[in-house]
DNA sequence: ATTAGCACTCTATTATGGTGAGTGCTAATA
DNA sequence: TATTAGCACTCACCATAATAGAGTGCTAAT
């Protein structure tokens, strides 16, 4: 399905057109706003051609054209191989107080923020996993005599806790004692060398700290947890700007949809699968049920291991090239965060 | 300001058609659906009479009367001074799973949402706020030479951590020692004691420990923070399912509202001075922009002490008797559960 | 004091016609 | 052969008008 160069500037003017301004355009004022040297007749008969081979489409008869789907996807499709031109969007950039949280979570949600800050879409951050993360330190607080609050700590500074009740009476002493011995134990070792070396642990010693090491075991995998707690999304108002969700059950649905966070969890997780920017345009994401919405999504990284998905979710009809451009800039600049923080958890 | 007692009966009904119906009601129809034993010409003079003393109002000549602001407060008084019937949502309070969070955050997050599915209204929960609060333990784990991680637990078990960088490379075992020198200074003290010693204790040791005890400071006052993130909304797409939300504008005005979580917390901290349910109706709260909005609040407690605030924002013409009962029970239910970690929390 | 009756008011709904942007087709043109 | 001018036709959109119906306020009778 390849079109000629003629054919390609009329489908990408037409699409820059509803795109900027949200109205269908005819060929009369396509023929007078782009200099293409055609008359508005011989734009006709390109553009029921472009219709033809379903980029284009008709609202009614006498409207004018609007981009299908799969005009996007040719539109975009062409914009991200293509996209190489100087930061547009630059000063905004700029402009825009970057990320600074002290805590992971913190700087999750100021990373949703910004995108939607500068993307005029609902920003999403999916929260870090890694399986390759290191251990760094276990604590036992003893609160009463069976109560134990645990807290597991990664190289990355990643603080995960939890109250458990023990069956048994355990002094703080022996919780110190315990957690010296896994701090030995583990010592960096990855989260998934950890669970592993502690079920060997767990059936070597059958002891009172069978339960301690069993909760253990469950908070390293909640600190790579992939729950709603790990979905963070900012300035979902935005949306709310833009005419095509003027309509209430629009409204309705698409916030319905962001309160199911674990949803979403879901679609990121599996839309990201190769690196780099990747959009995903209305009907072609089956998981998310709200019509009329695009998401652009990328990876990003803590060190050199792909760890989460942030990306924003808007419109069809959004500014594609700035929107890109945003989320890119996001996902280098939270990899680099990430990457400091992993830094300073690893050296010695 | 006192009414008759049929006028009064007048009121309750047509504001109890109101709130159920969600449209205008008229004489005839107020005549027909309730037995006052009155013929709709009278209804219409009382109608008239409790219009002229601001109870009531006209959406415009031809239409039926709905409640004023001030004619909800008339109904909300007798509501809440009469409220010892039988619970109503019983039944489904039952059937809706309870609070079991392990985090303090988490239980936060999952009453607001029990609130919101309960109430039918977004629920909103302000996170605990303990001067009295006790602590329990400090921790730092050195991660690169400078870079520490502070983690601060109180009886309660909420834990608060931090990254900071020193000044100067300082190793584990001092850290350690640092660590046990505070949990023994600082045992048993309450969050505002903690403070005050830590001040001075900063002047005696003007030593490398004065950062630490800096951001130690820092942390505690974290830990009772009242920022944005100990504001939890839950289940806010319920608004949009009452009518008066269909609007647009209003749609957007009451989501850009929420998004200001901070203003939301002044606005409650603010609000609820005395215990016990309070009900702010529609333009009695000036802190609030948002138009057609109600809010029923209570207070917490954990032990003996009110902590934090909590309650439902949904539209003025809400069931206020249910909301009433559930935002009661829901604060008495945290109140119980934080009662008991707390408990967990001081005993030895 | 209460009620029946009636004229009046105002919204909501439906019907109607005009307007204009835009199309598709045909015939003329380069 | 590709392009263009011209024209009839379509259809959403808007404003206006007409109608129905719910509800009121007032007056006079009970």
């Amino acid at each position: 399905m390849d079109l000629d160069e003629r054919n390609k500037k009329v489908l990408q003017a037409v699409i820059d057109s509803y795109i900027s301004t949200g109205a269908p355009i005819g060929s009369n004022v396509l023929c007078k706003r782009y200099d293409f040297g055609l008359s508005s007749a011989t734009l006709r008969n390109i553009m029921a051609e472009l219709e033809e081979m379903g980029f284009l489409s008709h609202p009614h008869t006498s409207a004018g054209r609007i981009p299908t789907d799969q005009g996007y996807r040719y539109y975009i499709d062409g914009l991200i191989s293509t996209s190489n031109d100087v930061d547009e969007i630059d000063g905004q950039i700029r402009q825009t107080p970057s990320l600074q949280g002290n805590d992971v979570k913190e700087l999750m949600a100021e990373a949703s923020q910004f995108l939607a800050t500068l993307s005029h879409c609902a920003g999403v951050v999916v929260a870090p996993n890694e399986p390759e993360g290191q251990y760094k330190h276990i604590e036992f607080v003893r609160l009463r005599g069976r109560d134990v609050l645990i807290i597991f700590v990664t190289a990355s500074g990643i603080v995960q806790n939890k109250l458990i009740e023990l069956d048994e009476k355990i002094s703080q002493h022996e919780l110190n004692y315990f957690s010296s011995f896994l701090d030995e134990e583990l010592e960096e070792r990855s989260l998934l060398e950890v669970r592993r070396r502690l079920v060997e642990q767990m059936q070597e010693h059958k002891l009172v700290f069978t339960r301690l090491m069993e909760e253990t075991y469950r908070a390293s995998q909640e600190v790579q947890g992939r729950d709603s707690e790990h979905v963070f999304i900012g300035g979902a108002s935005q949306i709310l700007e833009s005419p095509e969700f003027a309509n209430v059950d629009k409204m309705r649905a698409l916030f319905k949809a962001f309160e199911d966070k674990y949803k979403l969890l879901k679609l990121l997780d599996r839309s990201v699968t190769a690196e780099g920017i990747k959009v995903f345009i209305g009907s072609e994401n089956p998981y998310f049920e709200v019509q009329g919405c695009s998401m652009v999504v990328s990876n990003y990284q803590a060190g050199a291991n792909v760890v989460g998905t942030l990306g924003v979710i808007g419109p069809t009809r959004m500014q594609y090239k700035q929107v890109i451009q945003v989320v890119d800039y996001t996902a280098k600049l939270l990899s680099r965060l990430l990457g400091e923080r992993l830094q300073k958890g690893l050296e010695r």
